[in-house]
DNA sequence: TACTGATAGTCAGCATACTGAGCAACATCA
DNA sequence: TGATGTTGCTCAGTATGCTGACTATCAGTA
């Protein structure tokens, strides 16, 4: 019988949900409240303005219907801006707003620091293995969950 | 500005949207209905009999208010059964029904077939490395989350 | 131009995860 | 015994993720 320890997909789980408490201990304590998830949006749209919801979808890996309501809790909490495209009247085209913009500068140290806290029982040169082998498992699985990764 | 790529949240979140595409995938082309989460209480049930639910939260790192649920589900299913304890009222002692008995042994072809396949990008000592770093970062990272993991 | 298929976005419904609160039962100690 | 603190479990509320369905719109073609 096979250990949970042996299951890549039970330490996956692991250590995503490390990863998420971390992540909220340390943008909690620098005075803000944004998951990773409305983080990595909110960061995707600032390096892509204008950019719409599938796109962005897109290049972050996140599922068409959940990120309507990503975007939902981003734009009510005034940091980003959604209007029509008048290109496309079905499309609609995201900004992030100033205080967005002043939000993800304040935040960038605790995101950093998160990133560093989670990978904190592993040396440097193994966090960087580790990041390469994942990166390397993503890559070849990136088909098999419905919402893949995809390039601009 | 970092990429997402260089973020290791961001690569566990992906490894694990990976993780549990597969495993309902694989699961589900044998016939069952089982998410990962599901399986792994099963399974954890089946090898401690008539433990009760803080337990087994404890022994797969689950919150407590989440297995209320999961163990709801498996009940309705018929896979598991939740008694009274006799010693403490307060505590429920769950056992594995023989259909869930059943169930575990006809699944486990495909929940191995799973981590495989979550893994195919990678060599077979990769894999392995890969595993260990990510035990050795959930080690250090296992009381920083609300549901750590605890011994029996 | 009318038809057909694809695409952007949303919605309902379900299953994790978490926060915080609450209740019942237990354990300990004055 | 009685007060106090702890523990097992549940619930309400919020935020991902997913399946599947639906509307509005677009694009290509007959």
């Amino acid at each position: 019988m096979k250990d949970n320890n042996d299951m890549p997909g039970h330490l996956a789980r692991r250590f995503q949900q490390i990863a998420v408490a971390v992540f909220l201990a340390e943008v909690g304590e620098a005075g803000y409240d944004l998951t990773p998830v409305q983080y990595a949006a909110l960061a995707t749209i600032k390096a892509n303005p204008g950019l719409d919801q599938v796109t962005l979808a897109g290049l972050i890996a996140y599922d068409r219907t959940t990120i309507t309501g990503v975007i939902d809790r981003l734009a009510q909490k005034g940091l980003i801006e959604r209007r029509a495209s008048s290109r496309d009247r079905r499309a609609r085209e995201l900004e992030v707003t100033d205080e967005g913009k002043r939000t993800l500068r304040k935040i960038t140290p605790a995101v950093e620091s998160a990133q560093r806290i989670m990978l904190r029982g592993l040396s440097a040169k193994e966090g960087d293995e580790l990041m390469r082998l994942l990166r390397k498992a993503i890559a070849a699985g990136n088909e098999l969950s419905r919402a893949p990764l995809r390039e601009a």
